[in-house]
DNA sequence: CCACATCTCCCCCCTTATGGGTATTGCTGC
DNA sequence: GCAGCAATACCCATAAGGGGGGAGATGTGG
C-alpha cells in the first residue's frame, strides 16, 4: 500500500473549477488537492514555498498563461509533472503545452474515470492526451499545408505584443506609434503571425488572442 | 423554520463548475441542485421534466448562449427565476442578461457568501448585481457616446449569422455566397454591427463572438 | 567565426474593409 | 394605413489589410 500521496495544485482562473475538481477527486485517496492558483504568477509564488508533485494546468489563464507557466516552471522545478487541462483542443496549444514539458492533456468535459486515469498515468512518467485533443491535432495536420513539417514554431515576444494590440482592436498605424517603430515593421510582424498561426485574417489572431487569454 | 428548498439547475458548459457549486453549497440547507445542463437546449429540456426554482445561468454557452436561453426560459417558464452567473462583465451581456429576465448578474469569482447573498435576494423577489458587473455598466456608459440614451440594441438574427462567420475568418465576399445575397448587404450588416456593439473593427466583433460562445 | 533567429525596414501590387450617404421591399404593431 | 424595423442593395470615397519579395542590424549559441 503507498502511503504516499500525489500532492496537486490547479491552476485555473476558475476557483469553482478547482472545488469542482477537489469534489471528483476526495474520494479517490492517492490524490490530495492541496492548493489552487488563478494566474501563473500565483503558481509559481505557491510551488515555491510548497511540495508539490503534479500541477493541473489550464492553457488560459489571466497574466501568464499555462503555456508560458510550464515553461517557467520546468526551469524553476524540473521535478514537478504538469498535466494540461483545458477545453481547447486546437493544435497550436495542445502542441505548445507539450513542447513546454506537459506530460499529457486531457480536455475539461473528461469523465472522472478519464481524468483519474491521466493523473495515473503521468505519475507512472508515462504521456496521456484525449481523444478529442489528439483527433483535433491529426486534423489540423491534415488541414494545413503549413505544419506538414510538424514543426511548432513559437510566438516570439515582440509578436506576442503586436498580437495582443490588435486584439484590442489597433491599427497597423496605432501600433506603430505606440511601439515606436515603421508601419512595414507591423505588417511584416501581422503576416509572419498570421504564417505562423495558419490563419488568414484578424479573426483569426483575435481569436488566438482571447482564447489564450491575452485579452 | 422553511421546509421547502430552492431547487436550482446550473447552466454552464463545463460540469466542473457545477460540480463545485454543488460543494460550495453543500451545507447551505435552503438550496439543493438538482441538475446541471452545459447547453441552453439541454437547460430547457431539462426544465420540462424537473421542477426547478431557479437557474444559475452562464452568458456563454455553446449552442444556445445564456441570452437567448434566458429569453426562452422566459416565455415558457415565466415563474423560474434565472440568475446570471459568468465571467463577463461587459455591458452587453450583463445588459440583455437583465433585459430578457434576469433577476441579478453575479461573477464566477463571488465568494461562497456573495453568491447565497445573491440567491436569496433573488428569492425574495430582489435584483442583485455584483459590484464589478454594476462597475463595468457604469463605465461602460461613461466611455462610450452611443450609448448615452441607457437603451441597449440587441443583434438581429441576421446579424447573429453574420457575425458568427465574420468570427470564423470569413471575408465579406464569402459570406455573401452563403447566405445568397450580395456583397454590399454584408458591408451593411458588418457596418450596423460595429454600430451596435460600439466597436471599430474587425477585432471587437471577433471578440464579441467568441464571449458569446458563437465561435 | 559562423549560423541562426529576431527585429527592423523597404519595395510593389492588389484585395478588403471602413464610413458616409440613400433607398427599396416586406413585415409587424398600433 | 402608417410608423418602425429588418433586410436588402447601391453610390461615393479613403483607410487598412494581405501577399510576394529582399535586406541590414542585432544578439546568441555552437
Amino acid at each position: 500500500m503507498d502511503m504516499k500521496k500525489t500532492k496537486i495544485i490547479v491552476a485555473d482562473a476558475q476557483e469553482l473549477v478547482a472545488e469542482g475538481l477537489r469534489a471528483r477527486l476526495s474520494d479517490i485517496p492517492e490524490f490530495e488537492i492541496v492548493g489552487h492558483a488563478s494566474t501563473g504568477t500565483a503558481l509559481l509564488k505557491a510551488l515555491a514555498t510548497h511540495e508539490v508533485d503534479l500541477v493541473l494546468m489550464e492553457v488560459s489563464l489571466p497574466g501568464m498563461d499555462g503555456i508560458d507557466a510550464t515553461r517557467k516552471l520546468h526551469e524553476q522545478f524540473p521535478n514537478v509533472k504538469v498535466l494540461a487541462h483545458s477545453v481547447l483542443t486546437a493544435i497550436e496549444y495542445v502542441n505548445s503545452m507539450l513542447i513546454e514539458g506537459a506530460s499529457g492533456y486531457v480536455v475539461k468535459s473528461a469523465s472522472k474515470e478519464e481524468l483519474t486515469e491521466a493523473l495515473r498515468a503521468v505519475m507512472r512518467g508515462e504521456k496521456y492526451i484525449s481523444e478529442e485533443a489528439r483527433k483535433s491535432v491529426e486534423e489540423g495536420y491534415r488541414f494545413t499545408e503549413k505544419r506538414m513539417d510538424g514543426e511548432y514554431v513559437g510566438l516570439t515576444a515582440r509578436e506576442r505584443e503586436i498580437i495582443r494590440l490588435i486584439a484590442l482592436e489597433k491599427t497597423n498605424e496605432e501600433i506603430s506609434a505606440i511601439l515606436f517603430v515603421s508601419v512595414d515593421t507591423i505588417k511584416t510582424h501581422r503576416k509572419n503571425l498570421m504564417n505562423k498561426l495558419n490563419v488568414r485574417s484578424t479573426a483569426g489572431l483575435v481569436k488566438y488572442a482571447v482564447d489564450r487569454c491575452w485579452i
